[in-house]
DNA sequence: ATTAGCACTCAATGGGATAGAGTGCTAACA
DNA sequence: TGTTAGCACTCTATCCCATTGAGTGCTAAT
């Protein structure tokens, strides 16, 4: 086997010990533990050479002269790329999520929450879950309801279940002729396009056929506008957020309350999310590498949902870099499959 | 004067001083430090003795032998009730929450939340945030939605600009004069009802009449009771959790992280606001005084805002019982005045 | 009734001393 | 030549102990 990397088959297992046991035991780890615990068949001192070389790699790095070795974020890098193996979650994991997921729910935003609360319970992470991107979808129905003499409700429906509402005040009389005669005409010209860079149609030549103010008018289609515009924002449920505070990387509670806040910061994270889930495959996001510096003692692991392509929501899992990277992809992956099956069940196969 | 309480003058005086300096220092506070900072005209020996009654009165208790004193439970809430001065914003403060508040916002949902941020930006807690109670509310509209052959989409309006929507999924044919008399119908029962107790109409017999399959009524009649069932829900608008960590009486993580849990628990914060928060007036709970066993370190104070009486929301603060309880009234009462005047504009007197 | 004075208590602080985990290097070995 | 046992060395963590100082309660004097 040719290794196009500088790393040996032997250099590999070791750095591969040493990112499992720190992963579970949070301690720098010395020559004797990885002697002792793992079969590899070698004395500590040679263990000892090798780890000073995986350390001049910049692989793995020391707190202090005298301990133990820790990884760095190129360790983790490699460890996720190249060393990870499959974990396999327990019978009991497996009942827990199954049974979480069987009630059924007919609330699309319900179901996000839930996978959300699952994936952070499981993982014991912070978890992510994004609604699907929903550009491009086709518009199902624009109706304006009357409320009273000073108020019209505009309602635009999407494809997928998506229903977005504005409610607007006047000081015009609107009769019910009038205002069905607008109906027909926005239904006639809006429904069967799709959202994407829309144009609402022209004002004045409304105006001219259906005799109501411009001003109205306008009104009512901004509305319109408005409603289309929030149809293509996505949701965002982020769930276990002070699970970070198990950790003992965040003992202190300075480092704590800086991450806390970061976690907080919707808008970052969907962005973060947003940016790195686009395929199916997963994306590991290793502490420094991501540009925030508030988060360099952070991983994100984000991965795609739904049917792959189109309108594909999102799903991140947060930690600390010392995350247990292969039980979180193999945690995801598993809701991911629930997920989607119900995702069908609700919208059937082109919603 | 006649004092109505065991507590004369001088040792009123002496329990305000206390507070009012713990509540800045976070630390116990001795008799020399109140004989020297207060001007009391009195030594510290004297202090002393009437601190052993305060501490025997149960107002104030000590850490340890040799150390000052703290206020307990008892003593907070004797200092809410008798003790408190009126504490003035400083004029940074309010040119803070003006410009803040000044930019107008047309969608109430982005007003609360804003109020929210403010006072927990001021206060430096968290602060809560009840939209206003609706039940009671009067329907302004129903109407069904046809979107495409297998899906309706179910619209309420009620007073207040509260919309609610539901769409259905069902598996027969139904031509738009069916739905046309379907809403007639639904409009005609159903508008200008309160939301209170509302039955909704016998399912036979308007299936008689427009002779649909009943299973398809039924759903759609669910559908409306749903959306009249969730008119009444109170949205919650929860900011400055974080803020927590920024009090030493938290700087053990283990407490910290079982605080920021009940704090994360949307229901119950919402509930103890709701239940406490009736009038217009302050309402404390401090310490133990909460039910909940992991918030007997916290306080929190409730007010409504609104109109007095029927749909009023409500606004709480929350923070370690050694709260700078005087700014928070002051802030709160502050930023209400704004809240309502901008809910009159966007809803006009009687919405 | 008030207070100065004093003995006493107790947490907090800081300075060793010690233990222990781990390393790097050297020399011996297969 | 690669591997390993052995050893001196380093550095943190922990415990112990003395010291400090803030604060108290009590007593006696004012």
């Amino acid at each position: 086997m040719v290794w196009d990397h500088e790393l040996n088959e032997r250099k590999r297992a070791i750095l591969k010990s040493i990112i499992d046991d720190y992963i579970e035991s949070a301690q720098p780890v010395g020559s004797r533990t990885i002697a002792r615990k793992h079969e590899l068949g070698l004395g500590s001192a040679t263990i000892r050479n090798e780890m000073a070389d995986l350390e001049e790699l910049g692989y793995i790095t020391q707190p202090h002269t005298s301990a133990g070795r820790i990884p760095s974020d190129k360790g983790y890098r490699f460890y996720v790329e190249n060393l990870m193996q499959e974990h396999k979650l327990a019978q009991e994991e497996i009942n827990r999520i199954r049974k979480a997921m069987d009630e059924r729910i007919e609330e699309i935003n319900k179901l996000f929450r839930k996978a959300s609360v699952i994936i952070s319970r499981i993982t014991g992470y912070t978890s992510v879950v994004l609604s699907p991107q929903l550009s491009r979808k086709r518009i199902k129905a624009v109706q304006l309801i009357k409320i009273d003499d000073r108020s019209i409700l505009v309602v635009v429906a999407a494809a997928g279940g998506i229903v977005r509402h504005k409610l607007i005040h006047h000081n015009h009389v609107i009769d019910d002729a009038q205002l069905a005669k607008l109906n027909r005409a926005a239904s006639m010209i809006l429904e069967g396009q799709t959202t994407d860079r829309l144009t609402v149609p022209l004002a004045v030549e409304l105006q001219r056929e259906i005799n109501m103010p411009a001003e109205i008018i306008l009104e009512i289609l901004d509305s319109v506008d408005e409603c289309i515009g929030k149809i293509e924002t996505t949701d965002v449920y982020l769930e276990g957020i002070t699970n970070i505070l198990n950790y003992p990387e965040f003992r202190d509670l300075l480092k704590a309350r800086e991450v806390l806040e970061i976690l907080n910061e919707e808008e970052i994270i969907t962005d973060l999310v947003k940016s790195s889930a686009r395929r199916h495959q997963f994306d590991f996001r290793i502490g420094s590498e991501n540009q925030i510096d508030e988060m360099k003692d952070l991983s994100i692991i984000t991965t795609a949902y739904g049917r792959e392509g189109k309108d594909a929501g999102a799903i991140g899992v947060i930690g600390p870099t010392r995350m247990a990277y292969s039980k979180v992809v193999s945690s995801i992956k598993y809701i991911r499959e629930l997920l989607n099956k119900e995702m069908i069940r609700l919208f059937g196969d082109d919603p």
